[in-house]
DNA sequence: ATAATTGTTGCACGCGCGTGCAACGCTGTG
DNA sequence: CACAGCGTTGCACGCGCGTGCAACAATTAT
């Protein structure tokens, strides 16, 4: 047993212990929730710690038991603003349940093993991925070279059969909103996607495409973004519009995300001078900040990110093991 | 020591020590840069790791030694989307350079204390404060609570003694500012802040203000938004100009960050119905992505993000000890 | 050849706490 | 009074690795 009359600066339970006068596993006990310590023990262990300070040491405590109480959020797209809402609602959450957050940047392919890695050597008890650009090969590889606990895809579909996946429901967001633009007579939409990925399946496309597809009878033509962000997304619209005849335009773009859709009214409006929603109707997907702001008052889908983080919640608690798509909030305004 | 032979999954440096036919603590020099040993024992080491798929355990080794490589990250304003660019940069920096970066959330006063003992318990090498609206003195407080090895902030001033700053240097950044807009005929600005914190001196609020008065004899009057966002910067904004006529308007919105800004435009533009920057010019401070948009197109001054991040791993590393500010590039567009 | 020097390797001890078990004291019943 | 039952407490051992030093081998100087 430590000396506690040393005058290091670290206080340790065993300082804390001599000062309540009790062992220092009770002081370990007093700490812990449910654990088996008489009322009157607990409270002359909390009194001693307050009065010297004492905070149990995470981790020490992570290397003793076989938990760290850490999880890796693990993201490469940090142009969408979408992601500072869902890193804001995670860290929150998260750390008021007492887990903390290690933030790894994931950049491309070869990157993911190396983040992975970095996340495991921390001992994280899972990894989450925040994301739309991972390509599902590439993640199955890097787990295979490095082998977590637990892999959370959230706010995004994956096919990886060793990864659990937590998201928005986009079947049910995307036949609500096109019906939205039915009942509002639009007839000829069409679909721009973000970078076209080789094995993500893109659920929102497939699911609006298919589903205008059986109301309508008609075909959904698409287009793919360089990246999910604006500036690529102002481009590519630009070139799709630019030689045609207002009869030969779509009636509405329906985009994968708000910032795509951003750039999209961006390049109608200043690119070709055209008027959105009376020349051509947008629809977007978060509904970031930007997408209530006067310059856009965007039409879109809210993804439920507490109900989402309340899931994850209960992953990390071992009280739910299979994939989850949770209904969100359409949200229609004035550009449709 | 351990039976390497046993089943466990994992791969500690005990395995790999009797793999490579040599000890244990070989194997901690084989890891380490700059360690004692020959270049056939490490390279014998290397094979028998990635053989075995060793990778050293951080935790552990943080918990012998008494540095942790892990930086908690602080910040409080997810409103802003210049928070993602510097998380970005930030955590991309300092995991390529060995760092962990911890992601902490400090939503207010109360939670600041919360949030540093966090970071302490989990043995951070350092903080670094992310923000903008933070309070000097709760900061003081919250030190005094939780003694943490180093304490930065970045990208803000801070008074208190027991930190260490590392920013922009605004005192050049709002100097060429006055200067390119006396140059461009502006004569009427407003200065358009953020909250009005208590302790915290704004730089280039004071040092626009000062330095328009001294070139040109005339007073800058100042406004103050309640928050870091778009939303109250419109109503602010629109609750100046609403009943005011041409004459009587300024002629210029000079803006403490772009958020701000955008929030201006959207004002003059939306609510108020009129031009920018014909009728209204606009600058802001970030060069955030939405600032270079079609749709806006924002002058502004871009802090130098990444030789700022370099001088974080300079404190880190013990090599610098005094505050810094550093000189950004002053970007002009379309809105004056 | 011997000593001095340099480069390389092994090891005892500890970092602060968790786990699982054994021992303790208390209450109430027969 | 003895016993079981229960709540409570103490403890040996280990988590995986770093530190500082001592021992050793390889090289050069004398």
């Amino acid at each position: 047993m430590a000396d506690p009359e040393d005058s290091t600066d670290t206080v340790t339970a065993d300082h804390v212990a001599a000062a309540a006068g009790v062992s220092r596993w009770t002081v370990a006990r007093a700490f812990k929730k449910d654990a088996s310590i008489s009322r009157q023990s607990r409270e002359r262990v909390i009194a001693a710690a307050e009065a010297l300070g004492y905070a149990p040491d995470l981790m020490a405590s992570s290397l003793a038991s076989d938990r760290s109480n850490l999880i890796a959020l693990i993201t490469n797209d940090f142009n969408n603003p979408h992601k500072l809402v869902l890193l804001e609602r995670l860290t929150r959450i998260l750390w008021s349940r007492g887990w903390g957050t290690l933030l790894v940047h994931m950049s491309d392919s070869e990157d993911a093993s190396a983040a992975l890695l970095a996340a495991s050597q921390r001992r994280v008890d899972a990894a989450v991925v925040i994301g739309t650009r991972f390509d599902d090969k590439m993640l199955e590889t890097a787990l295979g070279a490095r082998r977590l606990k637990k892999l959370v895809i959230f706010a995004r579909y994956s096919q990886n059969p060793n990864t659990l996946t937590i998201a928005c429901d986009d079947v049910i967001a995307m036949r609500q909103m096109a019906d939205h633009l039915l009942e509002r007579g639009y007839r000829k939409p069409v679909f721009l996607a973000g970078p076209d990925t080789q094995s993500a399946k893109l659920h929102r496309k497939s699911t609006f495409t298919e589903y205008w597809q059986e109301r309508t009878g008609t075909h959904v033509p698409s287009i793919n973004a360089a990246a999910y962000d604006f500036g690529p997304a102002i481009d590519r619209v630009t070139a799709l519009l630019q030689d045609r005849t207002a009869a030969d335009r779509p009636d509405v773009l329906v985009c994968e995300n708000d910032i795509i859709a951003i750039g999209a009214m961006d390049a109608i409006r200043y690119r070709l001078g055209l008027r959105v929603p009376q020349d051509i109707a947008v629809t977007g997907f978060d509904d970031i900040p930007l997408s209530s702001s006067p310059a856009y008052q965007l039409t879109t889908y809210r993804q439920p990110i507490t109900a989402m983080a309340e899931c994850l919640l209960e992953v990390l608690e071992g009280k739910l093991t299979h994939d989850v798509a949770l209904p969100g909030q359409f949200i229609a305004r004035q550009t449709t």
